[in-house]
DNA sequence: CCTCCACAGGAAGAATCGGGCG
DNA sequence: CGCCCGATTCTTCCTGTGGAGG
């Protein structure tokens, strides 16, 4: 080996992706520079919030859209173009982007707010501590401070009202008429379009002063903006031309959802790779679907409640000791009654207490509402009216889901074998 | 036609949980 | 930290209902 070669670099060419050129801008932390299909609602954003570079306050706004209908990439983008077009023409602008999942109190809100206008490490304001009006003072002393525009984006503002209340927002809407040389104005971010209805009348007039839909994307839509990231996250020619439509179509179906065709691109092709393979393939596109389908099936079983889970293993039970009888799984259903009792047996099993049987039945309704299995109200004249229930997704997901679960695992492992040698010990 | 099965799902209140405050 | 109160969960009791069988 020569002195100058490094036998890490190797390891390193070993490891280099014959498939992905930047893996990275497939994940929904990144944001490209160009947004397809998004251009009337920038143009809108844009009319808006233009008004910030001449130094007056713009409208407060309400973003509405499903989720990876590009509310959050949209409004970061704006965001980022606003501040640039300040800074170049000397305009006081700034804009926050406050992710009100992970911020999900009124204190921590106003903190993360406060804290981005302080560039002084020592005058930052704790993460607790302070009383939550304390905090609010404190905001209007640093934004005066400041005197520019902030525009602040409250993404996922529909969980932090249903968590917290309206109160910040109220604080926020009303926060000019105590300021003198600055303003700040709200973009508030939802999914749920009913979600001003909880919002106090006051609250509700001033926030949504302007309104920005962004609908669902359709199969082509979709097909772009796959397109457009596919040329900085792939090598070239190594997609074959079926595999976008094909993302695209499969996650127009549902719900037009980007990040879901995102994830399907990404996720086939991992595993063309994991493979070795040198081309990604439509095949590749439909083990990725199930890859995914399999993923939300466990993630929704992992947040469930105990009796939750201990229902949708009932029917588990039910349906697979239905298959060893040879009938088939789309034919295998129950009903309340029945699912019921063998719901008591699962309990009596765990050592839990079971819920009544009208609980038993919000449980039934809560996991068709998620999508974890189908129930359906039918009449059977003599026989009463019942629901009828069956599982939703592939059986294997459901076991897979349960046996990850610490409360649920052990239900699926056989009785451990006796060994000759714990005979012996057991015997003397 | 009526009856009555086997529940659905609303209402009200009890029990329990959790998070905010001193 | 414990305590308290409001929210959530769960129970109890209830009325309503589509249609096979009488
Ligand atoms: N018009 C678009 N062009 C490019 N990428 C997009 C577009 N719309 C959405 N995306 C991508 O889809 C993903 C989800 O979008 P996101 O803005 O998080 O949706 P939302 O906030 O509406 O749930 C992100 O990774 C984003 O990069």
């Amino acid at each position: 080996m020569t002195p100058d070669e490094n036998p890490f670099d190797k390891f390193l060419q070993s490891k280099k992706s014959k498939i992905f050129k930047n893996k990275d801008t497939l994940l929904h932390t990144y944001t490209p520079e160009r947004l397809p299909h998004r251009d009337e609602q920038i143009n809108t954003l844009v009319d808006i919030l233009g008004v910030a570079l001449e130094g007056h306050a713009p409208k407060n706004i309400m973003v509405y859209g499903m989720t990876g209908s590009g509310k959050t990439v949209t409004v970061k983008y704006i965001l980022k173009k606003l501040e640039e077009k300040a800074s170049e023409i000397g305009a006081l602008v700034r804009g926050i982007y406050v992710n009100c999942e992970v911020v999900d109190t009124s204190y921590r809100v106003l903190q993360t707010i406060a804290n981005n206008l302080i560039s002084e490490w020592e005058e930052r304001i704790p993460p607790t501590g302070l009383p939550t009006d304390e905090v609010y003072t404190k905001l209007i002393e640093i934004l005066e401070k400041y005197g520019g525009i902030v525009v602040v984006a409250l993404d996922e503002i529909d969980r932090l009202v249903k968590k917290s209340g309206d109160s910040v927002i109220y604080m926020l809407t009303r926060i000019n008429e105590s300021l003198k040389h600055s303003k700040l104005s709200l973009i508030g971010i939802a999914n749920d379009i009913n979600f001003i209805d909880l919002l106090d009348v006051r609250v509700r007039s001033s926030l949504v002063h302007e309104k920005v839909l962004f609908p669902p994307y359709n199969a082509r839509q979709l097909e772009d903006i796959l397109r457009d990231r596919a040329k900085i996250a792939f090598y070239e020619g190594v997609l074959e031309p079926s595999v976008i439509p094909f993302c695209a179509a499969a996650s127009a179906r549902e719900y037009g959802d980007a990040r879901v065709a995102l994830d399907l691109l990404r996720t086939a092709g991992e595993i063309a790779e994991r493979n070795g393979e040198s081309k990604v393939r439509e095949g590749h596109v439909r083990l990725a679907i199930k890859r995914l389908e399999m993923d939300t099936v466990i993630e929704a079983i992992k947040t469930l409640p105990t009796h939750g889970k201990a229902v949708l293993y009932a029917l588990y039970k039910k349906t697979l000791s239905e298959m060893r009888k040879g009938k088939r799984f789309s034919e295998i259903e129950t009903t309340t009654g029945e699912l019921y009792q063998e719901y008591l047996n699962v309990c009596y099993f765990l050592g839990i207490s079971p819920v009544t049987q009208r609980r038993f039945t919000d449980f039934v309704s809560y996991l068709d509402e998620i999508g974890l299995l189908n129930a359906r109200i039918a009449s059977r004249g003599r026989y009463g009216r019942t629901k009828i229930i069956k599982l939703a997704s592939d059986i294997s997901y459901v076991e897979e889901g349960l046996k990850s679960d610490p409360e649920f695992g052990s239900l699926f492992m056989r009785r451990p074998v006796q060994t000759s040698l714990e005979k012996y010990f057991s015997s003397i």
